[in-house]
DNA sequence: ACTCTTATTAACCAATGGTCAATAAGAGGT
DNA sequence: ACCTCTTATTGACCATTGGTTAATAAGAGT
């Protein structure tokens, strides 16, 4: 049976979700409402209803792009020129780099404890976590004890998430990063 | 002018706040209603509108409650036994403890980015940044900057973000708590 | 008795997430 | 051309929500 072909203006996955996107980065998940997705997508909010099961569902599929972009990034760090205390320092700010550049997408893939999103979610986010710990390894030769990593982890963490909503962007944060990630790395080689 | 002698059932502001507590401890923000708190309480909702002026409000007059328990906490951890070394690490230890033991609650006072709530709660939470600070300093005779005393605050606060959810009480995450604050610790003193 | 203030109700509003019967329209077979 | 099957979409509908407001009840002071 070939594929039937698409009207004119017919809805896909994909357009909402672009749509969908658009919004989610600029309000908070509950501030975002499926009419007004709807709206700019020109149909009515029982459409997306076809596509996505409910909000949370269409929210995860937003998210998920974010989780591969971070893992991407984390994974690039290694290839990046400069001795492993370099690299590892970049994997921390491009960690935290991420987090104040998508804020709302941070907040849910790592703080927000909802159980309408979570069991989607739990998943990822400890891969995310996986990740970051075999990067950082690889760079320190398997040496380090991963429990270390893991504080490391926490404590970046921590400082995206007290930055979060106090800055913009990165960018407002980049000294205060700068600094911190110093402290965490001096940290880290002193163990 | 003598007070008006309450009636028999008539609603206080502590009254709501308790049956307003009970509910956002069990429930997240967004799934408490104004409706089910004014049911069990015997009223109808309109009656809690003329005492607050919406669920923010009230929702944050629940977490001053919060933040006034917490500083009194971390200001009384100075006058324990034990050398500063180990005075220290028990505030950070009663500080995850806290965060842990009244999970909602500290994610509305630390985490949570919303606009509806925010105004009211940031200088509160500044504030218990400002009170560990100088209880942290005086346990180190002000010899610390400030900074690398704001850098263990953001790792001990990435530690309890990310085990709210993840663990149901402070119990639980004890032992991961203990060893986290040693290291946060030790990175102090090798300032 | 009258007035003032305080507290509460009940009806109302606009918005939300979600459901569903009805329907439009392409694809395939006859 | 006609019928049928499937897919996509509408629009009416529902319960629930936060919030507003006119009406009202009732104690207090005069």
């Amino acid at each position: 049976m070939t594929a039937r072909k698409k009207l004119e203006n017919e809805l896909t996955k994909e357009m909402i979700i672009h749509e969908a996107h658009r919004h989610f980065i600029a309000h908070d998940y509950s501030k975002v409402s499926m009419r007004e997705i709807a709206k700019e997508l020109g149909c009515t909010h029982g459409a997306i209803y076809y596509h996505f099961k409910n909000k949370a569902d269409l929210f995860y599929a937003v998210v998920e792009h974010y989780f591969n972009e971070l893992n991407l990034i984390l994974s690039e760090c290694v290839f990046q020129e400069g001795n492993p205390t370099e690299k590892a320092r970049n994997v921390l700010i491009e960690f935290i780099k991420f987090g104040l550049d998508h804020q709302s997408q941070y907040n849910y893939m790592f703080m927000k404890q909802d159980e309408e999103i979570d069991p989607l979610r739990q998943n990822a986010s400890i891969e995310s976590l996986h990740q970051f710990t075999k990067t950082i390894q690889k760079l320190y030769n398997e040496q380090l004890p991963n429990e270390e990593i893991f504080y490391i982890f926490v404590s970046m963490h921590g400082f995206v998430s007290h930055y979060a909503g106090r800055v913009e962007n990165f960018e407002e944060a980049r000294e205060a990063a700068e600094r911190f990630t110093q402290y965490l790395i001096r940290a880290l080689e002193k163990y």
